[in-house]
DNA sequence: ACTTGACCCTCCCATCATGGGAAGGTTTAG
DNA sequence: CTAAACCTTCCCATGATGGGAGGGTCAAGT
């Protein structure tokens, strides 16, 4: 009955009406009804569907993944196992995003306690970005390494 | 003496052609020399500063960061202290990301470790993201809640 | 000398999620 | 009837990175 305004519809769904209307644009949710001049309207249903996406991002879930996330929601027979899939391996990417910020920012805070930070100039912190040789454990080297492995 | 190809370069600094041009557009690089054909014709000097740039890229600054770096590193007369503000500061960005990501990557494990994911299509983790009402803590919510309390 | 392959150049486009803003039409309350 | 508050589409920007097109250049082999 009473379709929604797209401010409407974000006050409801938690989404911004730019993305929402991005999100259309990316195929996420079918172009909703639109009133004769143009506005386009938004059932109850719409603005849930559009909470699943909030959801399923503030978890990191990515554009593709949500795309998947909204298929099998829509299905009713989808088997448990295949969500349960795209979440694991959705974990994973997060753990290894995780282990490669922990690496950085252990690097990080060492270099930070060798430096005294007084009034003098010298610093291992710049020592270490400038040094000819030494090549530090880096998220860029084990994705290059990962990558070549492969 | 001899100046080298940017590909060169890019081999000698580890960074990638298309980068260099890219900081140098950037403005991270002064404008190198051109051969008479107009080719960048870089100096070892040159391919310093482009490592200077991976590594401090490779510990997670960024752009304008860089830039602050560089100035620093070029001034003899810095005081070691901003050096260090700069990536203290940094730090503790790592750090919240780090900590946005744990709780994702924890609200996510919990949903997985409740979902048997077998043939049957009940499943604990669409029925979290199709949730009514509760919100659950995120890292959107606790930026929003940041920007708010500014 | 001439061809060929390996370079180089500059632009443009795409990613991913998000927002800003302009130009212009619509609706609604005063 | 007007002004505010909506709505629409389209373009641009972020940040780091890569892909590719179209076109010029250089070095080595014939």
């Amino acid at each position: 009955m009473a379709g929604m305004n797209i401010s409407c519809a974000a006050q409801l769904s938690g989404v911004s009406a730019k993305m929402i209307r991005h999100y259309e644009s990316a195929g996420l949710i079918p172009a909703v009804a639109r009133t004769a001049a143009g506005y386009r309207s938004y059932t109850p249903e719409d603005v849930h569907r559009l909470a699943f996406i909030r959801r399923a991002r503030a978890v990191g879930f990515g554009t593709p993944e949500i795309r998947q996330l909204l298929s099998l929601w829509q299905n009713r027979q989808r088997p448990a196992r295949d969500v349960k899939r795209l979440a694991v391996e959705h974990l994973q990417q997060l753990q290894e995003r995780i282990a490669d910020l922990e690496a950085i920012a252990d690097t990080l805070s060492h270099l930070i306690s060798h430096c005294r930070g007084d009034g003098r100039p010298d610093c291992p912190i710049l020592d270490s970005l400038a040094a000819e040789d030494p090549e530090p454990e880096t998220r860029s080297n084990r994705a290059r390494r990962r990558q070549a492995s492969k």
